[in-house]
Formats: C-alpha cells, structure tokens, sequence
DNA sequence: TCTGGGGTCCTAGGACCC
DNA sequence: TCTGGGGTCCTAGGACCC
C-alpha cells in the first residue's frame, strides 16, 4: 500500500515570456527573450534554438538573432501569478507556493466534490488558460518530488499522471540531473563515480552516496532516487528570508553612489517588511567584487525590527567594514537580505519593535569596529541617524 | 559562460552556556 | 582554573532552485 496520486505540481510555461507574449499579440510565435544582461525567461521558439535561463545576452543574441528582446516587467508577472495562484486556491485550499510560477495542490480529499485527480489537473489547466491566458503544465504523482519532476517531463503545455505502480519504470531512466537537489557540482560529482542515471544512484547504499556528496545532499538525493519523498504540501510555510539586490556593472563606483543604492535597497525592503506585517533580525550585506568572487558580511540584532534608520544604519556600517576591499577589487554587485523574519504579532510584547534604543544600536557598531577596525563605522551611524537622510527624497512606491 | 534577481537549505568554526 | 560533552546562536560561505 503506497497511497494515491493525488499531489499536483502545476508550472506555467517560460513564464515571464509567456505573459509578454501574451499581452502583445505581434510578439506570439517568435522567439521572445526577456532581460537585457541576462536571459531572464525565454519563449519556447526561442529555447528552440538553444537559448537558455541564465544564459549571456550576448551569446543569447548571437544564437537567435532575431529575437525579440524585452525588459523584464515584474510588476505584470506579479499580477499574472496572483491571478493563476487564486485559481489554485480554487482549485483546493490546500496549495503550497514554490515560487513566482510554481505550486503543489493536494486534491486528495475532493474527490466526491471535484472528481478524480485526473479531471481536477486538466480542469485546472483549461481554467488557466482561459482565465490567465496561459499555458500550465501539471504532474500528478503521489508525492511532491515525483509530481514535480512529471511536470517537467509533461512541458510545453502538458498534463502527466504517474501511477503508483509505474514509479519505478517512469523515474529509474533518467538522468540524475532530473532530481531536486542535483546541480551542476552535484552531478559532475556523480558522474566521476560513474552514475548517470537515477537507477544508478539508487542502487548505491545510502551510507555510499553520503561519502560522495556529503550527509545531508547525500541522504536527500539517495532518498528521492529510492522513491521516499514524506513531505506532505505544507500551506503554512511563509518566507524566511526578503532580499533585493543590483547588479553593477563594472565601471568603478563612488562611495556616494554605493551609498544611494544601499539606501535605495534598505528603503525599498523595509517597506516590503512593513506591508507584510513582519520584522527581521539579522541584516546581510551581499558583495560581488571586480573578480566576480562573492562575499557577506552579516549582523543580528538583539530585537527585531522593521524601521528603515535602523535596518539602514546596521546596512551602512556592513558597508563601511568592507569599504577598503571594495576600493582595491571594484564592485560588480550590491545587496541586502533581511532573514531571521517573522510576523510583528509574534514577537514578544517586552521586546520592542521599535529598536530605538541607541545604546544597543551602539553596541552592534562597537562591534563591527571590534572585529573589523573599521573608521568609518562612526560616520555610517551618524548617517543613519541623521534625520534628514530619510526625508525622503525616495518615493512612496517601490 | 563574461555573468539577474529572488529565494531555500546545509556546513563549519567559534562563542557561550550548562 | 582541571576537563568533557551537548546545545544554541552567530557569521561566512556555498550549492541549488526558478
């Protein structure tokens, strides 16, 4: 006894390409790329001819050239998700986001009501298309990761049911690549062992692919491989971790204007935050230097918080502790997260929300130039407090 | 491969506490 | 001021996903 198929992973197809396309009739059947720098999204007539995600502009350009290239419009795909994920939240109450264009719906109890799992995907699929004006493609399996990886298999604009009893025959073929967790390094690692394929890896003992992937990816891949995936959807998962960041170029920039798009990033999180009803406690500057190698330099509060002077002060004084290494290798990148989340209601009602104890904000600073000497921390704090810094020159919106 | 922007999870060492 | 082991938090880095 396995249980049934009754989790659905329901995908829309190269998403952000697929609403342009969608909302300008000209640019249907053509090849259509979304970014400038990056390949953000590709159409299908694109991806045709071998563009990819994450690929060059320039290589993206040379392979198609008479593509269409577009500025990626999120607020549009924001929207066009919201509308597809409250057609899942039709669909049943128990959905489980994954990202922009992704989710899990448990349909298991529905049937008398809605119908087999079957009927309830390709309902959900027409609805989609009509409603949205979109292609979804859906996997239906018996559990998460199988349903996940059916849809893949089931695109452009497909419908795949696994049985049960076909599990093994569907999964055992394919490339290790196909299963959640496996990346590039995962599976070079793999295949110096000489694993392949899904089969493969699953004849390994356990302990086996822990010694090569390390014990934690080793145990979860080896488990999927082995069909043993307990996950239930989880509609209560909320977000951890809210972030933005800029990509730079590689002119050289003045600590001004570093400056101004740090205060830029903080302002336009915080406010994120606050529409959201949360507070965070831990502020992570991400770096990407003139070399492209990354770093981060992070700092926890002692009380969460979602006041801009605060998150801002912690962001600058992050900044000013790797102000020298920016001044020798260049900066190609700048970022913030804000983790540690959670909602303003459950905080602790003797912890204040409002840090705006300026001793303890002092005390993360004297730390920061404990560990990292830095001068121009103290400037960074009188930045942050300086009341005219937020007087906002920045606008409202996002 | 001349490199976006939004996330999640894991590892590992050190601090600190019991 | 000798020593062990366990637990938790913090920081930094890295793999992975879409």
């Amino acid at each position: 006894m396995r249980g049934e198929a009754t989790v659905l992973h329901a995908d829309l197809d190269a998403f952000y390409a697929s609403v342009e396309q969608r909302d300008a009739p000209e640019l249907r059947g053509r090849p259509v790329i979304v970014g400038g720098g990056v390949v953000l999204a590709a159409s299908y007539e694109a991806k045709a001819r071998g563009v990819r995600t994450a690929m060059g502009g320039r290589q993206a350009r040379d392979l198609c050239p008479d593509a269409v290239v577009v500025p990626p419009r999120m607020e549009a795909y924001s929207a066009a998700s919201k509308a597809v994920f409250s057609i899942f939240r039709d669909t049943t109450p128990l959905v489980e986001g994954l990202s922009i264009d992704e989710a899990f719906l448990e349909v298991g109890g529905l049937r008398r009501i809605a119908g087999t799992p079957e009927q309830i995907a390709v309902r959900l699929r027409e609805r989609v298309r009509t409603e949205a004006g979109l292609a979804i493609s859906v996997g239906v399996a018996r559990t998460k990761f199988l349903a996940k990886v059916a849809s893949a298999v089931s695109k452009p604009d497909g419908l795949l049911i696994v049985e049960p009893e076909r599990e093994q025959e569907f999964l055992l073929p394919l490339p290790v690549e196909r299963l959640w967790g496996v990346g590039a390094v995962t599976a070079e690692k793999l295949h110096r062992y000489g694993i392949r394929t899904v089969g493969e890896l699953a004849e390994l003992e356990a302990a086996t692919a822990e010694r090569m992937l390390g014990k934690a990816t080793g145990a979860h891949v080896h488990a999927l491989a082995r069909l043993r995936d307990p996950r239930p959807v989880d509609t209560t998962r909320r977000r951890g971790s809210i972030g933005s960041q800029r990509a730079l170029g590689s002119r050289p920039r003045s600590p001004e204007e570093l400056d101004l798009i740090l205060t830029q990033i903080v302002d336009r999180l915080a406010r994120r935050l606050r529409d959201g009803d949360r507070v965070c406690r831990t502020v992570v500057l991400r770096l990407r230097f003139g070399d492209f190698t990354k770093a981060t330099r992070s700092r926890s509060l002692r009380a969460p918080t979602d006041r801009t002077a605060i998150l801002l002060t912690v962001a600058r004084a992050l900044l000013a502790v790797a102000h020298t290494e920016i001044a020798e290798r260049g900066i190609t990148l700048i970022g913030i997260s804000l983790s540690q989340l959670d909602r303003v209601d459950r905080v602790h009602p003797e912890l204040p929300i409002d840090w705006g104890d300026e001793a303890r904000l002092d005390t993360v600073l004297d730390d920061l130039r404990d560990r990292y000497g830095a001068t121009s921390v103290s400037r960074a704090a009188q930045l942050g407090r300086d009341p005219g810094w937020s007087s906002p020159v920045l606008p409202e919106h996002e």
